[in-house]
DNA sequence: TTGTGTTACGAGATACGTAACGATT
DNA sequence: AATCGTTACGTATCTCGTAACACAA
């Protein structure tokens, strides 16, 4: 789904997959083994150009949040600033039995 | 992350690896993984009792309205019922120069 | 001829299942 | 002894990058 919105954002294989730091080709076949799974068409390539079909585009509004909260999930606390949720402190602070590891990640 | 859940829904390996249909092993290393992936602990394996961490509680509770949002991208026409968008009606009408493919998966 | 997407193909990585293991009750 | 999670290991599958191809401007 990351290489089928780089490839809406920039309507070029050539592009999308230097963006994504991998081939043409195997960027040509991650959105066309996304199809297969999906079962319908996401670009209509016209040998010169690249366009969203309309159900491509409806796939497009709905992957962009889908990953965005799954970059959120993945990569919680990298960033230096930590965020905790009030209930978070609660549990954490609860069962203080033994932290199953403790990273230090901001010194 | 589809493990992850089935794995916090059971409590138990062998019972989620069953429920996946995939083999107890499996199960252990796809968790492991993503224990790695993160860089925290999901689960506290006690060799008799599973249970969730802190943190493995909290990704749960986002992994699940997730993983749910994804199988609706994922299968979206697979029920006998046709759930349309106005705008999407929109566009599929305002393009009518060729459906990419037209699959009458609801005869 | 140049630019762009797609196939062919061999190589490396990935993930599985069976079997063996370690720990706990 | 039985149960439950993990590690070892060989195998099948997947995915990649390079090279060759097809097609249009």
């Amino acid at each position: 789904m990351r290489s089928f919105v780089a490839v809406a954002d920039e309507l070029h294989f050539g592009r999308a997959a230097a963006r994504l730091h991998v081939s043409q080709p195997a960027l040509s076949r991650q959105i066309r083994r996304l199809e297969d799974d999906l079962d319908f068409a996401l670009f209509v390539r016209d040998s010169r150009h690249v366009a969203l079909t309309p159900q491509g585009a409806r796939f497009l509004r709905d992957a962009r949040p889908l990953l965005a909260q799954a970059a959120r999930l993945t990569h919680r606390d990298e960033p230096g600033i930590r965020i905790a949720h009030i209930f978070d402190l609660d549990t954490g602070a609860s069962s203080p039995t033994r932290s199953p590891n403790a990273i230090p990640r901001c010194p």
